[in-house]
DNA sequence: TTTCCTGTCAACCAAAAGGTTGCATAATTA
DNA sequence: TAATTATGCAACCTTTTGGTTGACAGGAAA
C-alpha cells in the first residue's frame, strides 16, 4: 500500500469537461456530423432533420458553441452554423497525455526490473 | 436553402456515449491519470486522495468500469483498480471520422469549383 | 469470536441536463 | 402595413448526475 502525503490538486480544466461534455451528447455529435457533410447550415435546416422541437436543437447548437465546436454567422434573421473541429485537439491531447503517463510508469517498472532488487 | 427527405437517423451509439460521458468528468479524468500513473490500486488509496467521501469515488470507479476505462481485481477484500486505456480508442476514431467526412466535402467543393459552372 | 477493514448497495438530496411550450423580436415577403 | 419566417429567451417539467449518509456483508486481525 502506497501513501499519498496530500490531496491531488486536478485542475479542473473547465474547457476539456466543457468540450467532452458537449460532444457525450448522441444528437450534439449528430449535429456535428451534418454540419461537416453539408457545410454551414441554417438552424432551421438542421431542426428538420430531427424529431424533437426546434428549441432543443437550438439548446444544442448554443451548447456546441460554448464548448467552440461550432461557429455562428448571423447573416440578417438567419444564422448560418459551421463545424470548428480545432477544438478536438485538446480532447485528442489528453488522451495523448494519458498514454504517455501509462507508458513512463512501464518503462520505471521494465527500469527496476532490469537493475534487479536494486 | 437545401431539402433532407427524412429525418437522420444517427445511431444512439451507446458506447462511445457512454465513454465520453465517464471522461467528460474531472475527478474521473483524475482517477484515470492517478491508476496510469501508479498502476493498481485499492479503492481506500484512491479515495483518499480525494476531499470527497469514499462512497463518491467508488461511484465514479464504476461509472469508469461500466464504460470499460477500468478493470478490477478482487482479491480477497480488496479491489485492485487498474486503468484500461483500450477504449480510448473508440472516442479517436469518431474524431477520426468525423474531420474526414468534414475533408471529403472539402474535396467535393473543390472538384466543383475546378470543373468551372457544370 | 469479536472487532476492524474494505468495499458495495440503497435511500436520499440538490443541481444540472435534456426536453417541452409559449412569447418576444427582428427581418423578409406579400 | 400586415403576415410570415427565423431565431432566441424564459418558464417549466422530468430524468440524470454527483454527492451525501447509513446500513450491511465478507475478509483479516486481535
Amino acid at each position: 500500500m502506497y501513501i499519498f502525503n496530500h490531496m491531488v490538486e486536478y485542475k479542473d480544466d473547465h474547457i476539456l469537461t466543457q468540450l467532452l461534455k458537449a460532444v457525450s451528447d448522441a444528437t450534439r455529435r449528430s449535429l456535428l456530423t451534418q454540419l461537416c457533410q453539408h457545410g454551414p447550415s441554417r438552424v432551421t435546416d438542421l431542426a428538420d432533420q430531427y424529431e424533437m422541437s426546434f428549441n432543443a436543437i437550438s439548446k444544442h447548437l448554443k451548447v456546441l458553441e460554448k464548448a467552440g465546436m461550432i461557429t455562428r454567422r448571423t447573416i440578417g434573421r438567419t444564422h448560418w452554423i459551421e463545424a470548428n473541429l480545432d477544438q478536438i485537439g485538446l480532447m485528442e491531447d489528453w488522451f495523448k497525455e494519458l498514454k504517455s503517463i501509462w507508458e513512463l510508469r512501464l518503462e520505471r517498472l521494465d527500469t527496476i526490473l532490469k537493475n534487479g532488487g536494486n
